[in-house]
DNA sequence: GCTATAATAT
DNA sequence: TATATTATAG
């Protein structure tokens, strides 16, 4: 931050000088003119004939540079895939280059998240201009955080952190890492106010995506749950940006949220007579109440498993299931589903979707929440690295379309509708009443437990309008910081239907599927364990009925390289579980 | 590193 | 307003 001339400079008047510029290309020629160029405008420059090394230097000091200037075709790596490093984990402005203006390759870059793409050559008041993107970043940034405020945008008074630039080169750094403001400081918050200099010091909160979540969970599985530690999970999960605080505070309600679980599974099962009276504890207390919840929808599902004594056995062909399921998931092409019952995987799906349906009392507007649940907004065959990102950031909002109208929205070129409309089903199902009284209020006392993890597969938009304006820019939440840079798999639509099949999604449903979020590849089937952890595939596909399809985004293997595949590990499941669960 | 609690967000 | 989530203080 030292040579943040940007900062060290008086400001008004030097503002685009100083100006830190990264410039990326592997051809040497050029490089050395851009720098020439660029210095002309009096900008910092710091160049690199290779991405790896660009990327390595923005990692060890991301705070040093405010813009980006990258060729598109490098022999070490493609310049688009420095583009998505960057706006993931750095979330400067990028400038794509090239000689080649193909409107493809343009378009390309500029839904990879390009501020800007230049033909070469490049000319000079082409790059005296760019800071524009560095400034109109920060701004909306600002104006996001906090539009209410104010603040004076004019010229560099961009930074949110309230800590004295001087000591922050970086006169655009969003805060980040350190200046953690004690709350003591922020106590005196006329003090970042009143001072139009600086931007109100809030800390950024960490959106636990789902993405992120599931790093989590995978380090918890991988730790052992038993030993599990802040750091040791920081350490695994390998995200940049975040803290040692912000792993220790979503362990703190993760364990929470596992702890109230388990109580309630105690709770059903010794209140409701369903289960089996044996062993209620340990994995086998979910397991029983996992029963539980099966066990209603079996009422009504065609479908139906039965257990005897701990041990479930599964009926219902799961497979053929869940491979209609993939199908739909993963289609690639699958434009418009449209209404088409025949896309819907199985009746029995249908079924148990339908049977879930039939708590419109959850908390959740039902008019709101019927649609939500039928619609559902696919990604298809592309994977995280093809959808926009930068400026967009990561986070994908998968709109709710309740008309038509709304479903064209966000045409992210890759983003494709697959749109389920079911409305009519959902008209019987509502009136259908195949739901008994105590079902219901099992349901209402459960659902506050898996609130918490529910909102992990939300995200800050939750309302249909504010879907639909925030596919473009940005919500609130993510806006809040830079570290927001994690891929953020989010479906309003998961969103609304979970609050819904009270009676379906069992607690274990959500644990479940918190911890398979970090599962594995089964392997070798096991013993009763394997049995269970089938069943609860199953019983979870069941129970998410369309949600699934929804669901599913998350469990793409292909959305989420590090998790190579998806029929979750029993054997990770059980002994997490066990830990967990054992009183 | 953990728990309790304040601050914020929804 | 009540709850839920995340940051911080002990």
């Amino acid at each position: 931050m030292d040579n943040g001339c940007f900062s060290s400079s008086p400001r008004h008047d030097a503002f685009p000088a100083g100006l830190r510029v990264l410039v990326v290309d592997d051809d040497l020629t050029w490089l050395r003119i851009l720098e020439k160029m660029l210095k002309k405008c009096l900008y910092e420059v710091t160049t690199c004939c290779l991405a790896t090394e660009a990327l390595k230097k923005l990692r060890e000091r991301k705070e040093a540079y405010d813009i980006v200037i990258s060729d598109v075709n490098m022999p070490d790596m493609d310049g688009f895939k420095l583009l998505e490093q960057v706006g993931l984990e750095m979330d400067l402005p990028v400038i794509m280059m090239s000689v080649d203006g193909e409107t493809s390759r343009v378009m390309k870059g500029v839904q990879h998240g390009a501020c800007d793409y230049l033909l070469k050559p490049i000319r000079m008041k082409e790059l005296r201009n760019i800071w524009q993107h560095v400034f109109r970043k920060r701004m909306h940034e600002a104006r996001d955080f906090e539009s209410h405020e104010g603040f004076d945008f004019e010229g560099i008074h961009l930074m949110r952190n309230g800590s004295d630039h001087s000591d922050d080169g970086n006169l655009f750094a969003v805060e980040e890492t350190t200046s953690i403001k004690k709350r003591k400081d922020a106590d005196n918050k006329h003090d970042d106010k009143e001072f139009g200099d600086h931007f109100p010091t809030k800390k950024a909160r960490v959106v636990w995506s789902v993405d992120l979540h599931q790093k989590f969970v995978k380090a918890v599985n991988q730790i052992g749950f038993d030993k599990v530690g802040p750091k040791k999970i920081l350490d695994l999960m390998n995200v940049p940006w975040l803290t040692r605080e912000n792993v220790a505070s979503h362990l703190q309600k993760y364990r929470l949220y596992l702890s109230r679980l388990q109580k309630e599974n105690d709770q059903k099962s010794s209140s409701s007579g369903i289960k089996h009276s044996d062993s209620p504890s340990k994995d086998l207390g979910s397991f029983s109440f996992l029963n539980t919840a099966n066990k209603q929808q079996n009422d009504i599902a065609t479908d139906s498993f039965s257990y005897s004594d701990g041990t479930l056995l599964i009926q219902m062909d799961a497979t053929s299931y869940e491979g209609d399921l993939k199908g739909i998931v993963s289609e690639p092409t699958t434009e418009k589903i449209r209404a088409s019952t025949s896309e819907i995987p199985d009746p029995k799906v249908q079924k148990s979707s339908q049977k879930s349906l039939n708590k419109p009392f959850t908390s959740v507007e039902s008019s709101e929440a019927n649609h939500a649940v039928f619609d559902c907004t696919i990604p298809t065959e592309y994977s995280w690295s093809e959808f926009p990102k930068g400026p967009l950031k990561e986070e994908q909002k998968t709109p709710v379309q309740l008309e038509d109208s709304l479903c064209q929205l966000p045409l992210h070129g890759t983003q494709h509708h697959i749109q389920i409309d079911q409305s009519q089903s959902i008209a019987s199902i509502n009136s259908n009443p195949s739901i008994t009284e105590e079902e219901v209020a099992a349901k209402l006392e459960t659902k506050p437990l898996y609130a918490g993890y529910e909102s992990d597969y939300v995200n800050p938009v939750s309302s249909i309008g504010s879907a639909v304006e925030a596919f473009p820019s940005q919500s609130k939440s993510l806006m809040v910081s830079d570290q927001s840079s994690e891929p953020t798999f989010t479906s309003n639509l998961s969103l609304k239907t979970q609050g819904f099949n009270l009676d379906c999604i069992s607690d274990l449903d959500f644990y479940q599927r918190n911890l398979l979020l970090g599962g594995e590849v089964a392997s070798a089937p096991l013993d009763e364990d394997l049995n269970f952890f089938l069943l609860q595939s199953e019983c979870y596909n069941m129970n998410f009925g369309l949600q699934n399809i929804d669901m599913s985004e998350y469990y793409d293997p292909r959305l989420t390289a590090e998790v190579p595949s998806h029929f979750y590990d029993s054997a990770d499941y059980s002994s997490v579980d066990q830990s967990l669960f054992i009183a």
